[in-house]
RNA sequence: GCCCCCGUAGCUCAGGGGAUAGAGCACCGCCCUCCGGAGGCGGUGGCGCAGGUUCGAAUCCUGCCGGGGGCACCA
């Protein structure tokens, strides 16, 4: 019985109390059925007589009482008991909780999966780095998190396009332009312009693809620097990403917006729907009603569109191409930008909950305890190249995707790359290789598990426990679906793996026998039981982009 | 000044109003007679402060303290 049957049997418990007169209430639309942190509360627990008790006028454990009568007949369950202020601790037969191995070895990689999104379209912007140089930290969490976000969004039946917009237009361009000319012809960098090494790099690339550059006129060869510059940039970022496991469905370009005519469209399809309005020489967002703190300027007093301007196109590109969700992964320096886009998708008539912007908080770098600015001059930027030569791909995505999108996160490298092996990304591998190594000795017995199952045998206590932690895993991808919320993936993996660790070192949960002793139908049963530990293993860390190694 | 996020174990972080607040790492002590010790068992150790809401608050609300990030006719 998995936890979301489990779930249905409470339901219809407290259906038949209400239909009964026991208690009186509305029917709960759904019950949480949560997995005891102590093991004596039973296999699974639910709070919902604590949330009955007030609609139902009477005391806590009185509604759990007349519950739990009900509950107590439905077949696989074996004892129901009140606790604690009125919580229902429900423990089931080992049949009934063994199947859910069996649920999982057959569903394989969809176990797991869900409808909550099911034919949602979903565009998932994240990323979204200045093509101006490598992808820093920062942008590799929003890449780890966004892509792993992504996969879990999808295992809910979204159809998600992972979109990175490039901003290839505009004045950092310029002075990303200037600041090649200047590597190539020797000069210094320009005062507001990009200093680093692959500056330097890029603009003599630049010079094999077009040799001829250093003798054009200055500003036809700053032209092609920024033309042939931002395409290598580009080139080298898509690379970084692929190599880190993130592919984008559609790179964006700025750029094309104006190039098209899009942003004046835009513009004035805004200014005709009077959403846009005119005051001191330049035309306005009025965004202030979606909670920005000032409207914003869309078309300068110069006549030359402002950086908004861009964004309203952009949206309503988006919108064009039929996404019902738009998503925003943008770091905390951008959190200004929520009422903006909100207002634009207001501007063009959408309800403003089809945006939705995630804030992720920033990455610092730290060194010895002390946080260390990241400054290109200084050469203290760490990009995800380096990330990645440091640590490996694997580590660095869990370790950035750990944590809770609210909470910024430090990075010291050092430690870093010292204490790699003390990642927890390793417990969770070595739980997985753990899995195929019983699987591999399991099947020079002819253990295998394609034959018969039988799941009462799945009766000591540590079977209990690792085939509860297992029925979670539905819930848990729900979740992480649901709040935005990968991270939640991998706590949930560090705690199966280490429910898995113990269960191993159970002597009485052995897959293979001891010595000579004979293969037992136990020994079987507990052979699918780990396969399906396998499952959700390898399905939990491939929503997190980290590969399931079959040895390490 | 205004807005957003955070403050939980020595460290990195979890904790969707629920029971005795967890994990990994670090530290101390154990477990190699057999599925890989990158493991297991035991121990040390914690919700910034003050109010409030609630049967019940790490979680929700208010204030304060501390840290980070924003507040352009820049992009």
């Amino acid at each position: 019985m998995t936890p979301a049957e489990l779930s249905e049997a409470v339901l219809a418990a407290v259906a038949a109390c209400l239909d009964a007169g026991d208690f009186t209430g509305t029917r709960p639309e759904d019950v949480v059925i949560e997995r005891p942190k102590n093991a004596e509360h039973g296999d699974y627990s639910t709070n919902i007589a604590l949330r009955l008790a007030k609609p139902a006028g009477k005391p806590p454990r009185d509604v759990a009482q007349t519950i739990a009568i009900r509950l107590a007949t439905t077949a696989g369950i074996e004892k129901v008991d009140i606790a604690g202020p009125g919580f229902i601790n429900i423990t089931l037969a080992a049949d009934a909780l063994g199947q859910v191995a069996r649920t999982i070895v057959r569903a394989g990689a969809a176990f797991g999966r869900g409808t909550a999104l099911a034919g949602r379209v979903i565009n998932l912007e994240f990323v979204s780095a200045n093509p101006t140089g490598p992808v820093h930290l920062g942008g590799t969490r929003w890449a780890a998190v966004g892509d792993s976000l992504a996969r879990v969004l999808e295992a809910q039946g979204g159809i998600v396009t992972r979109e990175y917009y490039f901003n290839d237009h505009g004045a950092q361009i310029d002075r990303f332009a200037r600041s090649l000319l200047a590597a190539a012809l020797g000069e210094p960098a320009p005062e507001d312009g990009y200093g680093g090494d692959y500056i330097a790099e890029i603009a003599t690339d630049v010079i094999k693809l077009r040799p001829d550059v250093l003798a054009l006129p200055r500003d036809e060869a700053q032209e092609v620097f920024r033309a042939e510059g931002v395409e290598l940039m580009f080139t080298e970022v898509k690379q970084s990403l692929h190599d880190f496991g993130v592919d984008f469905d559609v790179y964006f370009h700025e750029n094309s917006l104006h190039d098209s005519g899009a942003v004046d469209k835009a513009v004035e399809e805004l200014k005709g729907s009077g959403n846009l309005f005119f005051a001191d020489g330049a035309w306005w967002l009025r965004s202030t009603e979606y909670g920005d703190d000032k409207d914003r300027v869309v078309i300068k007093s110069d006549g030359r569109p402002a950086y908004i301007a861009g964004d309203l196109a952009y949206f309503k590109d988006k919108r064009a191409r039929g996404f019902d969700l738009c998503i925003y992964l943008l770091g905390a320096d951008h959190h200004g930008y929520i009422a903006r886009l909100k207002a634009a998708a207001a501007a063009f008539g959408d309800d403003p909950a089809t945006v939705e912007v995630l804030i992720g908080q920033m990455v610092n770098l730290v060194k010895d305890g002390h946080p260390v600015r990241m400054s290109k001059r200084a050469g203290t930027v760490i990009t995800m190249e380096d990330l990645v030569d440091a640590v490996g791909v694997d580590a660095a995505r869990y370790s950035l995707t750990r944590s809770a999108l609210e909470s910024s996160l430090d990075v010291d490298l050092d430690l870093l790359t010292k204490q790699s092996n003390e990642n927890p990304v390793y417990y969770v591998q070595y739980a997985h290789a753990r899995t195929r190594n019983v699987k591999r000795n399991a099947e020079s017995y002819g253990i295998g598990v394609d034959g018969d199952f039988q799941p009462e045998l799945l009766s000591h206590p540590s079977d209990a426990m690792l085939l509860t932690a297992l029925g979670e895993y539905v819930r848990i991808v729900a979740a992480a679906a649901e709040l935005r919320a990968p991270h939640r993936i991998a706590h949930y993996l560090e705690s199966l793996a280490g429910i898995y660790h113990r269960w191993y070192d159970t002597d009485e949960c052995r897959v293979t026998p001891r010595g000579d002793a004979p293969v037992t139908e136990a020994n079987r049963a507990r052979a699918w039981l780990n396969e399906a530990t396998s499952v959700v293993l390898a399905n939990g860390l491939a929503l997190l982009g980290v590969s399931a190694p079959d040895r390490m």
